[in-house]
DNA sequence: CTGAAAGCGCTTACAG
DNA sequence: CTGAAAGCGCTTACAG
């Protein structure tokens, strides 16, 4: 690689004949300074292919310009549903117009997540925090909050009143929408398969379609909640299973496509018919729920919105130590073939 | 915020009674310490809670530990075929293995990416470049190479012999493989859909495509080369354009899923059967390929493996100055109903 | 094996 | 409106 030799601040104070504060005033577009000598020096710095180094003024101001997102480490959960990329791609959009770079860490075989985190931070690398999804019990939230670090959350905190900065759809009520919808379709007995009860979402979407549940004076059956995670096989698995129940139900809500596009799938190839036998409906309307053999209603969360509002109330923790703020993102159900009316 | 009060590298050395050269050889683990005082200080270390500022660190060794990804702009040809996220899955794996973090970057409404990229590489923000897509003239790829700045490329650079380190499939040899095999089946007129025109992969299965066709003896015919861009649009559009060809081809190779996608459906919905009217093949190997109605034919390219080797390239050019290497990931035609033999 | 000193390229009170 | 000086928190020849 060719010699760095990078032109500084310095190089540009002494060809304008100016001292470097002046410079550095006119680098950051700061107030009085006349504007003969600003022209000069940006001649200068045109002149000499003049380019700031971030880093020199990140240790100075103790600022980086960077915001950290931290990246699930298993596949299935992030990329075989959109959810992910979707909302990266609100973040990347969002944080280039706030002027942020995006800082994207994982953990390691070495290092777990919390860990990762703390390395951004005590190594001051980034000004703030996104965290993509909100778990129970979840080590990172609390370490974040205890030292008061500016983070921003995609869903919801598992403690209420702590002030954090969070964005989210209604979970809960996305759930009882999509369960109180099948009873009027007709259904009685609606099974819930839920993926990864670690995480807030799953609980908020269960509380809803419990609730649902008992409104409608339909029976609750701990036997028709089927715990599981992300991928096709809980699909598989559950979609069994359901047949063997005592009470056979009518309708199943999921809380993925990609697991509902199992169960789907195992229940045709069981001679279930879809929707009369069984309804299906699901969450995060991926390609697979709209071109699926048999199309299933899906709810959108709006993913993409949702990781642009999670840098924008970051940006507001960082640079107005705004706090306690709460967003909601609407969501939408995509009926479909799975749900029909028969 | 709490007051910031970061413990530094002085306070270590106060406390320890060493100079702060010492508590430097410490932590970069450098030789000729004595382990008494290795000791002492990394004990004063850990009970002040010190930890390095990489700020700092980047500053004084003009290396910043970050690796620039810059993200194509338009949400269409990231999100939705598997291949961007998936390669960037791979590339966050290897950089975070080999110890870099990932700066995610993209073009805002104000600059294009080559600004981007300065804007990177000038700030000092980063210490090498993935290129996530190889264009035609691609301006990116010029600059970085004018510059001798260390960068690696997924894909092939649309000039030869010029020192680019990158990583890409056989992307000619697997579109002459597809076709070949589509005569094997017996077709006779195969025409093709080719998304986006600009990018060198585009190129190369086109190359392969017309190959095959002529060593096969078959009438190759520009107007059964259709360029578009990715979107199901494409794939609808030429779908019906392909009926209204003097001669109706029997097969189409589509060089993207969610373009093959689209003409299937199209193709079907007129009532064409798939594949025994026309066969169809494509590219990506997507959830689309595998799940649709009529399942297709599609080569998986292995996109994680390109972001892992991708970064690999790339830490060997940073560190060992590494030039002109070329790595080629093997791909694989996952065949399926839409080239059964019939 | 260890320390004093200079330096990485900026910013920012303070003073005028 | 502008400058001199100190500082951000580290690293690294140089010297011993």
């Amino acid at each position: 690689m060719i010699k760095k030799n990078q032109v500084t601040l310095n190089d540009v104070a002494k060809k304008a004949g100016v001292s470097p504060s002046t410079v550095s005033r006119v680098i950051s577009n700061s107030s009085r300074i006349s504007d003969a000598t600003k022209e000069r020096v940006l001649k200068c710095m045109d002149e000499l292919g003049y380019y700031p180094n971030a880093i020199a003024r990140s240790l100075a101001k103790n600022k980086t310009g960077n915001i950290g997102v931290i990246m699930p480490t298993r596949s299935e959960d992030i990329f075989l549903n959109p959810f992910f990329p979707e909302a990266l791609r609100g973040i990347v959009r969002s944080a280039a117009n706030a002027g942020y770079d995006i800082l994207l860490s994982t953990n390691t075989e070495l290092e777990n997540e919390l860990n990762s985190i703390k390395n951004l931070i005590r190594g001051s690398k980034v000004d703030g925090i996104v965290l993509m999804s909100s778990k129970i019990d979840d080590e990172s939230i609390d370490y974040l909050s205890s030292i008061d670090f500016p983070f921003s959350l995609i869903g919801s905190p598992y403690k209420v009143d702590n002030g954090i900065n969070h964005v989210d759809n209604d979970n809960f009520m996305a759930a009882y929408e999509l369960t109180m919808y099948l009873t009027l379709m007709g259904k009685k007995n609606i099974a819930m398969i839920a993926a990864d009860p670690s995480l807030m979402v799953t609980k908020k979407r269960i509380e809803g379609y419990k609730k649902a549940i008992e409104e409608s004076n339909l029976n609750f059956n701990e036997k028709q909640l089927f715990i599981g995670s992300f991928d096709e096989e809980t699909g598989y698995k559950y979609g069994r299973e359901i047949l063997e129940l005592d009470s056979r139900p009518d309708a199943v809500i999921v809380t993925d496509d990609l697991v509902a596009f199992g169960a789907i799938q195992v229940l045709e190839s069981l001679n279930i018919r879809i929707p009369e036998d069984i309804a299906v409906a699901s969450f995060n309307n991926s390609v697979l729920s709209r071109y699926s053999q048999t199309p299933f209603t899906s709810v959108d969360v709006n993913a993409y919105d949702l990781g642009l509002e999670a840098i924008d109330l970051l940006v507001e923790a960082i640079e107005n130590d705004v706090r306690n703020r709460k967003v909601l993102i609407p969501y939408k159900i995509h009926k479909r073939e799975s749900t029909r009316i028969v």
